[in-house]
DNA sequence: TATGAATGAGCGTTCATTCAT
DNA sequence: TATGAATGAACGCTCATTCAT
């Protein structure tokens, strides 16, 4: 059982296992035995199947934050913040390769069903591109950024990292260095000319 | 009723709904009321609804490819074909906005469930990936683009389209420029300096 | 296709299918692709489901109480006609080893559901049982079959039928010479001694 | 509700249920409402309705075999234990006639579905059958029992057993002394001259 | 806090039957 | 005579949820 008590057990196998086989192909008995729990266990705790997948995306959410918000402060520049939030975010997928995929199931982006309340998860989306929007703006000003339109390129970073770790973690294509290269990409698309 | 004949008719109310709901937001009986048929008829002319579903999809590759195929033509140069390439395509998304998110379903950058077949679907994408990939060595060559890796460069711009109708169909973000402004920004990146 | 028509060719499909896969486990499509027809073509000529298969099974009683009345007709004797009936009957099993099985889905002694009218059938194997009957009837009269109760004999004679074809079609045991140790064992038992 | 407990109250039913009506005759929801408890329950308890059959029959083939092995033990002879073996047997028919017929249903000699697994049962009807077979090899050394082929006797004994049962049970043939009659049959084939 | 028995809505699928052509 | 498109009741099964212990 991973986590001290039963609780963070069950809430850690929820990421593993919503990681790996979404909301639909995931069950609550699945995530009781993954925790070594009895599975009216997981209702008792986090009510429903719903709120059990928002509060596992949730928590990794703010994990994610947590380390990308300490890993930023050595950035001495817009584009070196930039450069910094994609290797710590990327860095970090291949830390938690176990839990990270619950985030691709349950972000703004996913395929989870429409009717689901996300709000919680929205809200957590929003800071995080904020943190990336904070940086896209410095860098303009510091003149490291071009003159690009903050929020579209604020989106477009961010969508280039979803689209690297959806690569990496849900396609059948393996290369090697795509993560380094998508932050090279990025870089080259937004830094000023030298 | 879409189509002119009933078979017809289901193939596109399901590229409809999988596109809305996503695979396990979809039932048959949505399928089959949409399509205005009795949900027998499903089973009758598809199979089962995973057959249906590669169906589906596969069928929205075939026409996006043909018109791809036949808008790229007109490309002088590789960095050009990589900006008509993303431009059809984006334009195709809104120009088949109700059917079109089907693909974004059963891509395989998509998180639909791990033990579904789709070996169908992953051959199309690959007949996909490639025109992105000739354009991008004809561009090394004729000097248009970057001395990049092939292979990252070309799954780096797939992964740009797909964030960007992600983004536009899947996320609650309302950004009216990003499709331009996401076609720009590769372009950015790869192209060589003038 | 078997048989000179369409309608012929159903009635030996349905008689092969039903005998092989049994009631339940027969669909009226299969029928039609055994027999090479359209499935709307099957209702069209034999109504029903339930109506082929009681059409199926009266007609290869009705074949084989002809071959049997044919072959009982040489013999001299009571215990002889016995003999012979089994001799025939298990004979005739084996000659149409692709037909036959259809009777043991569909005779009184079957496990087909219990709401079915086998009104048809029932008669038929009362026929059948009245050739038997005639036997040990005269068996007792010329001596050479103990003096036993008709109807109790009659059954049990018959019953040693159906369990050895049983054993042989629908069992995984391969016994060579069950047949004729079959037909010997009701033999010793029932005649008189010498 | 028969038994103490729901998962006991299913077996019971179960025997009940597809002894009656036969195995593609039975629903599952038949059983459960004959049980007096939820349908999902049986799947709960016993997987699928295929498992569910099998174990029904084996625990009732237990329960026989117990009963049969303790009957047996006071024949002295070989006939003998075929004679006890019979009338045990038979006796067993009617003290469970609720019961018994799911053996009939699921006996290798039975026409259920083809491709269902029954390796279990059939191992228990080997046991059965080996009951026989010792009854037989005793007969046949102590004198009792004529000189015959062990392998085709034993089944033939025990088909005019099956065939005997099958007709109380599911013919419509009323023979009140067919049980005496069969057994006397059986006897008066295989035991050797006075 | 912890268990798993119990429920039943909802699912995908099968298939006999009907019927327009 | 012959076809197969079309229908929908009925099935086995899954699984989130509830609740007595």
């Amino acid at each position: 059982m991973k986590g001290k008590n039963k609780k963070d057990a069950i809430l850690y196998a929820a990421q593993e296992t919503f990681g790996r086989y979404g909301y639909a192909g995931t069950t609550v008995k699945m995530i009781s035995e993954r925790a070594g729990v009895a599975f009216g266990l997981v209702s008792h705790y986090f009510g429903s199947k719903e709120e059990l997948f928002v509060t596992a995306g949730v928590a990794l959410v703010d994990d994610l934050m947590e380390y990308l918000t300490e890993e930023i402060r050595k950035a001495s520049s817009g584009i070196e913040g930039i450069q910094l939030f994609m290797k710590s975010y990327l860095s970090y997928t291949l830390q938690h390769r176990n839990t990270f995929p619950v985030l691709l199931r349950c972000s703004p982006f996913s395929d989870v069903q429409i009717d689901m309340d996300r709000t919680k998860i929205s809200i957590k989306f929003q800071q995080l591109l904020n943190i990336i929007r904070e940086c896209v703006e410095r860098g303009i000003e510091d003149g490291t950024i071009r003159d690009l339109s903050i929020d579209d390129t604020t989106t477009i970073v961010y969508s280039n990292i979803v689209g690297t770790v959806r690569t990496r973690f849900l396609s059948p294509y393996d290369l090697p260095n795509l993560y380094e290269e998508t932050t090279e990409f990025v870089v080259r698309s937004i830094k000023t000319r030298d």
